[in-house]
RNA sequence: GCCUCUGUAGCUCAGUUGGUAGAGCAGGGGACUGAAAAUCCCCGUGUCGUUGGUUCGAUUCCGAUCGGAGGCA
């Protein structure tokens, strides 16, 4: 198996920068792994790396989908496990980066899914019924073909419910039983440092002066071209991201420039709080503190070094 | 100067026909296998501006006072 490597982390906690170091020391290729940088025309708002690192490192799975068009994990694991051989067969080295954690997972765990995706007609019909008879009607219908799914999903998360149902109208198994065979533990031998803030004060200083730089930048005027076309409209993937989905209210006129500039920061403060949950209850991470290339006590240079030595075990 | 409105959780406000109070947002914690930057769950004691009075009891009624908004001169 060859060596591989992913970089993941909440957001602006500096993995860009530190996934080009380690592309170019290790003679990698980087593969994205982020819901949101796989959509064209969504740059500003994502912090998706520049035209000018990616020409300095070839990047995968960055710009492969239009802002209207949908995309879910299992699609993001073939696409992850193609780039992987693609970039393996020219004798490189993969350096996965990004902070969906659903994304690494699905790649680092082998995941299995069961072949039928979600939504069409079936889940439609789910969602009309649950608004019609209410969430606890739903899940009673879970708990009827799927006991041990239902015991796991709160009956307001309607739309876990609905794809669990899904599952089993569609494959005639279980999602449970998808879920034992998938759920063996195995996991890909990879390397995965974890960036972290370990002073949130100062996380929270990042993610404003990010969200400063995002609206300096233009997002707002990025947010328009998307508003115009119709990408950001109720159900688009784009609308779920975001930047674009705070920047609504201010492209109909509705408030202020600096007001949505202060709902980014919240909602981005609270989107890096879901994803820190997330990571660091993974035990297949190391994790590095970025408090001193933030304060500029230490240069990323000599976090990649130590990066390196971390890491160094499996590389 | 006079009149009116207003002062309750970090913010915006609701409320108690008098028995010390609750929503949204923010904040904290958590879950997560086909929309994941999404979705969902749990967590609310705060001198009810200050100070007198009435009352068994006042944040609630009355007076004074301080701050804010508006109106009239």
């Amino acid at each position: 198996m060859a060596r591989s490597l992913a970089i993941c982390g909440a957001t602006a906690t500096g993995k860009t920068s530190l996934s080009l170091l380690f592309a170019e020391a290790l003679d990698g290729e980087i593969i994205g792994c982020d819901s949101m940088q796989i959509y064209r025309g969504m740059d500003i708002g994502t912090a998706k790396p520049t035209l000018a690192e990616r020409a300095r490192v070839p990047h995968h799975l960055i710009d492969i989908k239009e802002p209207t068009e949908s995309y879910s994990v299992s699609e993001y694991k073939a696409d992850a496990e193609a780039a992987m051989l693609d970039i393996e067969s020219r004798g490189k080295t993969p350096v996965f980066c990004g902070g969906t954690g659903l994304y690494l997972d699905a790649v680092i765990y082998d995941n299995k899914y069961s072949g039928e995706g979600g939504g069409g007609e079936v889940r439609d019909g789910l969602l009309k019924f649950a608004e019609e008879n209410g969430a606890l009607a739903l899940h009673a219908r879970l708990a009827e073909i799927d006991p041990v799914s239902a015991e796991a999903i709160h009956p307001n998360n309607v739309r876990r419910v609905a794809r669990a149902i899904e599952i089993f109208e569609k494959t005639g198994r279980r999602k449970s039983e998808w879920d034992a065979e998938s759920r063996t533990g195995e996991r890909r031998p990879m390397t995965v440092l974890g960036l972290r803030f370990e002073d949130r004060e100062l996380h929270r200083e990042a993610i404003m002066k990010r969200c400063h730089e995002m609206i300096e930048a233009g997002i707002a005027e990025e947010a328009a071209k998307l508003y115009e076309s119709g990408a950001l409209a109720d159900g688009m993937p784009a609308s779920r991201a975001i930047a674009y989905k705070e920047l609504v209210p201010y492209l109909r006129g509705e408030e202020s420039l600096r007001e949505a500039e202060m709902r980014l920061y919240y909602a981005t403060c609270r989107y890096a709080k879901r994803q820190a949950t997330w990571f660091y209850k993974k035990d297949y991470i190391t994790w590095l503190s970025v408090d001193g290339v933030y304060k500029g006590t230490e240069s990323m240079e000599a976090l990649f070094q130590r990066a390196l030595s971390a890491g160094k075990t499996d590389l």
